[in-house]
DNA sequence: CATGAATGAGACTTCATTCAT
DNA sequence: TATGAATGAAGTCTCATTCAT
């Protein structure tokens, strides 16, 4: 008789989102069960197909949820009146610091969807792709400003900006690369270097928002 | 009376993985079935437990014979007496006509155990991070050569570099990317450009070994 | 709106189980199938293995509940104080009944575990072994009392006490003597005096416990 | 050119039966696989084949092969002119010394034929019960002359008899029974003794023919 | 006789999803 | 909402047997 007002005591459908996220890391999405999801979360198996139509529509909005904000961050960023470079920046600072306050989640997104190219990246290769199309978006801008070379299709310059950010994750995701909080940190910069400034030594004056290290 | 030596009229080991490579591109490795590589090699479903000890040996099989083949190739190009920026052009272009060659191997590989951190990716984790210590040491030698700058850790720019070609390559299996043979080249140049050149606008005199389009 | 506590209906794991013993003693262990029993069930496939992790681990379950009863049983025959040749029947009598109420059920005991002797009866070795020890402690304190004579070791002859036991109801099964409430309590008394009496002919003014028909 | 009598260098259909029985004794019948005998034997898979219609067959082979000397045997003895314990004890004797020259032999036939009662003791069972038979028919003539009880059948007291000499070499191939020289001779008086003489106390003063040690 | 590659039916087990309560 | 028993389709792997050479 308690609680009369419409607001549960606890959010059970958060609590299964939860719960999955830790799931699918642990374990992967393929390898895990929905009873194991279930049990993670406290609840009953049934409880699960009640709040969600499948397995597969748990991972979905899960990806979903961030990954609109990721794609809104870009839009924001790019909407700003920085120099392209600091854009990348901000992009690449979103993204390690989603890895750095969640890396669960986003493990579970980059290694269940975004590089799972067969399954969950088809299903989502319009929202990937989109996150593409900003960067780009960013970089074509860069290029008709002149501050970034044309001779690079901004397609093209997306596409390998993205795949080094991804991977440096990924790197951290199967310990390839060693994590913490300087590491995150020097990786925005380090990206955005490698990327912008390319490997080749060159009289360097000035670097990345003079964020460097 | 013809063909007296040992060797056999058709290589049927040969026939089952070149019929997996088909139905893995076609299908992906999970969604597919072994019936559906039997059929498409035109054995018995018994034969293929008679060469492979199970589904999973098949994708293996296939991935090792062509990484080992990917390892040897950098370690080749790092031994010869090139500028860094000429051998990681090397490299791209060793994938890059990897996939030109046989598109469909080259998907498997990459969407199937290169990019399938969870599973297959996992099992080959070591003979992938040997392909990034490959790069590495080429990175490495290049800074010590003062060719390369040396802020960012030689692991550090191996991971962006190869997360950038296979990105580009996922560009081309998902058809985010234009294919042709004049994108496969210029994705080479475009690539290194980027990596090594940065996206940054500066005085370009020079570029990829003259391979510039 | 009868039944409201949490007793179910029927018990679909007792079902399962009741099922298997029909069709183990029907089919025989190995040629019965998973979804046979499901069927004598009434209950769908799934459910087997919902109640059970495989189809040994339901042949485990029977032997071990009615083989607990029986190290039990012997256990209490031993304790009480009668003469050795009275435990003897007892036991006998238990095995016999046994089988008199449910011949299914001995025969899938006997048949597939404690006569596979390469499958089941290997596993369940220990417990198997567990009645010889039972009947040969019987058999000891029957030879220091002076009851039993003392050149044939306990261990042996509860393996032969045993052997005839199990034999006789081997002939049942497979029809080799004649079934019949009369031929079940003759066999009773007939194997302790075999075993203990022994075939020779000799002056008899005794019998088992008056038990002679 | 060689050796041109039809008598071959080594009868292979032996080397297989031989084989066989090894790999059956070591790994079960049902465990082994066509290809562990042909391997055990040194021949090629399909000669197998060539040799016997089925692995089914093979098990068939040796057991008729074995079993029909243990019917000659008893018919042999039953015909000379001993009392009935030498009888008993003659055949024992039979069967333990059969052990003792080829456990792997015996083992398999026991295991795998004689206490398989679902499969090829089914098959069998005819063979089988003949050894029974023969058993009786010793009793059944000791009975009418008044040597042997008569209030006990002979077919009962041929399977007590014949199930306490199977049940002591189950013991010995499954370590349930030490083994030794020793403890074979001893056995063949023990079971003799045991189902004639009983396991009641008595005034003993004469023993199987001798041999008591 | 001898070889071993080739065949393919068969059975267990998994687990996402449904549903009665 | 909440529970968890019930469903059943699907797919891997085994291995006895056949057959071409």
């Amino acid at each position: 008789m308690a609680r009369t007002n419409a607001e549960p005591a606890v959010d059970k459908r958060r609590l299964i989102l939860d719960a999955a996220v830790r799931v699918f890391a642990r374990q992967g999405f393929h390898t895990c069960r929905v009873s194991d999801i279930a049990d993670e979360a406290g609840v009953a198996y049934g409880l699960v197909y009640h709040y969600f139509d499948s397995k597969d529509q748990i991972l979905d909005t899960l990806f979903l949820e961030r990954w609109d904000i990721l794609l809104r961050a870009i839009q924001q960023v790019d909407a700003e009146e920085i120099p392209p470079r600091e854009k990348l920046y901000a992009i690449t600072s979103f993204i390690v610091d989603s890895y750095r306050h969640d890396p669960d989640l986003m493990q579970v997104i980059i290694v269940e969807v975004t590089r799972a190219a067969n399954t969950f990246g088809r299903t989502h290769l319009a929202h990937i792709r989109e996150a593409y199309y900003g960067i780009a978006a960013i970089v074509e801008r860069a290029q008709r400003a002149g501050t970034f070379r044309s001779d690079i299709t901004p397609d093209f310059a997306a596409l390998a900006f993205y795949g080094a950010v991804e991977q440096v994750l990924t790197g951290w995701i199967f310990a390839l690369l060693p994590t913490g909080e300087r590491e995150y940190d020097q990786a925005k910069t380090h990206i955005v270097e490698t990327i912008c400034g390319g490997l080749d030594q060159t009289d360097r004056t000035s670097s990345t928002a003079g964020r460097a290290d």
